[in-house]
Order: structure tokens, then sequence, then C-alpha cells
RNA sequence: GGCGACGUAGCUCAGCUGGUGAGAGUGCUCGACUCAUAAUCGAGAGGUCGUGGGUUCGAGUCCCACCGUCGCUACCA
């Protein structure tokens, strides 16, 4: 086996406001976890991180609708996801939030180091202004008159109407969406990143990147075609927020929230290394993934993030000093739902708590897992989700492993059968599963987790047919012992198979644990001849789907 | 408007740098089997590879145009 690597599995951070559906699940926290259990198993050193987004205008608009504060909010959606996290069987190493001190300190450390550096400066710019609730407004919180097509309630930023962008300047008869106020204009001051001082390193960044997937490299290469990158302000007139180190710009100002929640990845680096699960209890490890050239850094995010980690990131990175730039940025397209993008807010698709309520976890993981929008925006729907789960997972491994643990409970008084040597035709078989981890562990380098999953239902169709074709059931009428023989095959297979799937199936796989022992690598282990099985049940309930949905 | 991705069997999708008769899963038909959650295994039917041009000895694979779908368009993150 290759040595050990230091992986960092980033995984995109959720914004504390609102429920999330199956879109968000399968575009990048699914797929982070699947691909972050298999690197463990290999023996990789991961490190998964990601955590709750709490800042942001939405989450104080909210809290003023509810007549709450922001934070009773974040706590209210932060312990919702959680939970979820925990239903769905998310391995984090740590799942944090970026409204911890620790975070506000890396944030802040960082920013000086940019400053110092020179890549932040100080602008003068005119933003709107609402009087009545003393207010700078974001584009989209500023609505009126469409000046294209006339539609009444255009936002700032774009018409949702005709689609066409927009500057809030060109809206007819502006109102601020927060109080119905007629915006002003004022002037305020804020500092900048220097984002157009990394446009060639990014450049050549990119031209490196040879082995990312088109439409993620296309994407970033397209924000860099023309001028390259702009400067962008990085704080904002707000309260909800990160503190900005220097008091230059006087009160009332924070830092904004995509310049800090990218930060995120390296703060909860830090908050594990400090933490009770780091193992090792040297606060200093993070540096083994981030000040370390030969760890990997694979960033799991959907396509509409690719600008924030393909290129916002990486140039802080390269501002703040030598630290590990992404590796491997594999974002996922959407899932859609009857042709529409997935969509909590409106009302398309599944929330992750209405499939939970339908599905239960592994089955629900497979179907996702089968369907990932990898190449290309995926159709998805709760009859494709059953379907998956009766025909394919149910069909194909559930009944696999029912059946041979079912002879083997019959027939083997209750234990694993020992084996007295192999026929060809049983040695073709482990050759054809022993196989699929080779080739399995090429997809996972390439991150291509659904060809992943294909070659794993292969191993175990590849075992049915063995059944089919060896016939133990016959076998134990007219040759117990090769039946037998058989039967440890059969099982031998599945003591493989469920290690390729145990990455996409965490809680029906370890359920085979107590039979087959806990999985030591991305490996076939040998069995344990003569350990007791119980009564076997079905690892999986076939899912009933009443009518149309 | 600009940019990008996609458009391949009924359905959901693979097809890498162009090269023997176009694939998988599922569905459908037929057959085998009956250990197993009416599950499994085998065989078969089923496709103008969006449309029209072009490059090439040869294109699903490269180029152009068009049509359609979706997304992004920098103050949602």
């Amino acid at each position: 086996m290759t040595e050990p690597v230091n992986v960092l599995v980033a995984v995109a951070w959720p914004y504390a406001s609102g429920s999330r559906h199956i879109g968000h699940l399968a575009g990048a926290y699914l797929p982070a976890d699947i691909f972050a259990r298999q690197q463990r198993l290999v023996g990789n050193r991961v490190l998964m991180v990601s955590g709750s987004d709490v800042h942001g205008t939405p989450i104080t608009v909210r809290a003023e609708a509810e007549g709450v504060s922001p934070q009773d909010i974040v706590d209210r959606y932060h312990s919702q996801i959680l939970e979820q996290w925990d239903r769905l069987g998310m391995s984090w190493d740590l799942y944090t939030t970026t409204g911890t001190d620790n975070h506000a300190r890396v944030t802040q450390d960082m920013f000086l180091a940019q400053l110092e550096n020179g890549f932040i400066d100080r602008r003068v710019s005119e933003q709107f202004y609402d009087p009545e609730v003393e207010r700078f407004l974001p584009d989209r919180y500023i609505e009126g008159e469409c000046p294209h097509c006339g539609y009444g309630d255009a936002r700032g930023d774009q018409c949702d109407n005709c689609g066409k962008t927009l500057d809030p300047i060109e809206l007819i008869h502006p109102r601020s969406k927060l109080s119905g106020a007629t915006p002003e204009r004022r002037q305020t001051e804020h500092f900048y990143y220097r984002y157009s001082d990394f446009t060639d390193r990014l450049r050549s960044y990119l031209d490196s990147k040879t082995d990312w997937r088109p439409h993620v490299v296309n994407f970033a290469k397209g924000w860099l075609e023309d001028e390259g990158l702009q400067d962008r302000a990085i704080t904002r007139d707000i309260d909800w927020g990160i503190d900005i180190p220097v008091d230059d710009l006087g009160p009332g100002k924070k830092i904004y929230v995509w310049y800090d929640a990218v930060i995120g990845y390296l703060s909860a680096s830090k908050e594990w290394a400090a933490g009770d699960r780091n193992p090792s209890g040297d606060p200093q490890k993070w540096r083994d993934w981030w000040e370390n050239r030969d760890s990997r850094h694979v960033y799991f995010i959907g396509k509409d993030n690719i600008p924030f980690h393909a290129l916002f990131w990486p140039a802080q990175l390269m501002g703040a000093g030598d630290l590990h730039l992404p590796d491997s940025i594999p974002a996922n397209q959407y899932v859609t739902f009857k042709g529409g993008k997935a969509s909590a807010s409106r009302g398309i698709g599944l929330t992750i708590a209405d499939a939970l309520e339908i599905f239960e976890p592994d089955a629900l993981r497979f179907a996702l897992a089968a369907a990932l929008p990898e190449h290309a925006d995926t159709e998805v729907s709760v009859e494709e989700i059953g379907r998956r789960i009766n025909e394919e997972l149910v069909a194909t491994w559930g009944n696999l492993v029912n059946r041979v643990l079912s002879m083997v409970y019959k027939n083997c008084d209750g234990r694993i059968p020992g084996t007295s040597g192999h026929h060809t035709e049983d040695l073709e078989l482990l050759a054809t599963v022993d196989a699929a981890f080779d080739a399995g562990a090429a997809q996972f380098a390439q991150v291509e987790l659904k060809a992943g999953l294909r070659t794993a239902m292969k191993a175990a169709q590849a075992t049915n047919g063995y059944l089919n074709a060896t016939e133990p059931w016959k076998l134990q009428k007219t040759d117990a012992e090769r039946a037998a023989q058989v039967l440890h095959t059969a099982l031998s297979a599945i003591n493989g198979v469920r290690v390729l799937l145990a990455p996409y199936l965490p809680f029906t796989s370890e359920r085979l644990d107590s039979v087959l022992g806990a999985p030591t690598g991305w490996r076939r282990d040998p069995l344990a001849a003569g350990t007791p099985i119980a009564k076997p049940t079905p690892l999986f309930a076939k899912v009933e789907l009443e009518g149309a949905e």
C-alpha cells in the first residue's frame, strides 16, 4: 500500500437559516461523507470539517421579523442541522459554526496578515441606505419597477420576471424591502480585498488543474477571462458579524460573511486540533494539513459555490501566507425535481427532514449516491428514490445478504462454516470481488462516487450469479461439504462487498460487524470460521409508495 | 444580452485524449431456479447518439450554426 496521506475533506458551510433540502445533501454533504469514509478505510488521515454559517443579512432580517435575536435564529437551525447530520450518519471530525471565538480570532489574524502584506486597503463608495430602519441595504433588498419589462417587484440585483441583471440605480421607484421607504444614497468607507492582485497567480493555478471536472475549471477561468478578478469590499455596515481587528472605520461595521465563511475551513481545523477530538492532543496538529505540501485538500460544494472556492478563497490563502491551496474541487451540479432546481424556499423538492420521514438513512444515502449530479444536473423524485431502493438496493444487495445468511443459519449450525479448499469458480468469484477494490480505489481517487457504487453493486451481482450457478440449496442434500464451501465463499464475497459499500451504507454495514467483524481496511478480510450468527433479519425494508406523489 | 454545462435506449445515466457491429442499471418479453424481502440468474427486443452543415480514410466523440433545457452573470452566500 502507499504511504498514508493527510486528506482535508472540506465541505460547504450551510447557512443557518432555513431548512436544507436533498439537493444540498446530494450536492455536497453526502459525497463528502462517502469520500471521507473511504479515505479512512484506505488508511489516509482524514480531517473532515464544516459548520453552520451564522452571519449575513438574511439571518438578521429574519430575526427582526420574528422579534428575536440573530443568535436565536442561529441556535434553532444549527441544532436542527446537527440532528440531521446525526441521523444521516455524517462522520464529521468537527462540525462547528462561524460564531465561535476561535473563528473570529482566525479570521482577524488572517485579515491582519493580509493587511500587513498590502492586499487590503480602504475605499469609499456609495451605497443605498434605508433611513427608516437605519441600515445599508444589499442590492437584493431593494425592490422597484424593472426598467426593462416594467415588472413591479424586481429586485435590485435581478428581475425575476425578465431575468435581466440589474443595478439598483436602474430601478424605477425604488423602495426598501425592509420598510418600503425610499432608499437614499450615502457614502460609506470599507476595507477591500485586492483580488485583482491575484489574477495572474490564479490563472496559472487553474491552468495546473488539468484533472478537474470541465465545468468547474471552465467556469472559474471564465471569471478571469476579461479584466480578471475585481477587488471586493470585505466589510459591511452591519452589526451582526465579526469585528474588524482595526478601528480605522469607526463603529457599526463588521467583516462580511463571504470573506469569513471560507476561512471556516482553516478555523475549524484549528478548533479541531485544540479540542478533545484530536487524538494526538497537539494543538498544532492542523499544520499537518495546512502547512504540508503533501497533504491533499478536497472541497465538496455545489456548482453555485465555484467562484468562492476556486478563486476568492485561493486568493485569500495566497495573500495570507504559505497555506495549502485546494487540490480538488469536485463541485457537483444540481439535483432537479420535475426539471427545476431544488429549492427549499420555493418549495421545490424534498427537504432533508421530509426525506428522512419517508426513507431510512442508508437507503436514502444509496438512492442519492446512485444519482449524484457529478457531471450533469440529475433528475430525481420520490418515486425514483423509492424505485432505486426497492429494485436495486433491496433486490441485489439486501436480498443477497439475507439469502446467504439464511442458508448459513439453517444449514451450518448457525455458525460461519470453515472451508476445506476452493474450487476454481470459488476463486474466480473472490478474485472478482478483490479486483473491485482496485477499481473502486481508482474511482474514489477521481471522486467518481457514482461509479464507485456501481463497482460495488457489480460485485454483489457476481455473487448472486455464483449462487445461482453453484446452487448450494441443492448441494446441501447431496454434498454437504461442498455446500459449506460454497456458503463460505459467498459469505467471504459478501464480506468484501460490505466494505465496498461501507462508505455509502454506514449503518447497515456496521450491522454486519457482529457476524463478519469490523473491517480492517479497504480490503476483503478473511472470515472467522465458527462465529455464531443470529437468525438473520433483512438489512433493508422495501419502501411502500402509495399512489402518485 | 454575455458566459458555461447539458441534450445518447420508455426512465435515470456512462461513454477518457476521434477507430472493430453504440453501453450500464431499471422497465419490458422469454427461459432457468426456488436458498432468499414475488427476491436471483441467463437470453432477447428496444436508440436518425437534439437538428443542419463542416473537418477527416473514419465522429456520439473535433469545428460552426440553429433549436431546447438548466445554471451563473461578481451586494444571496
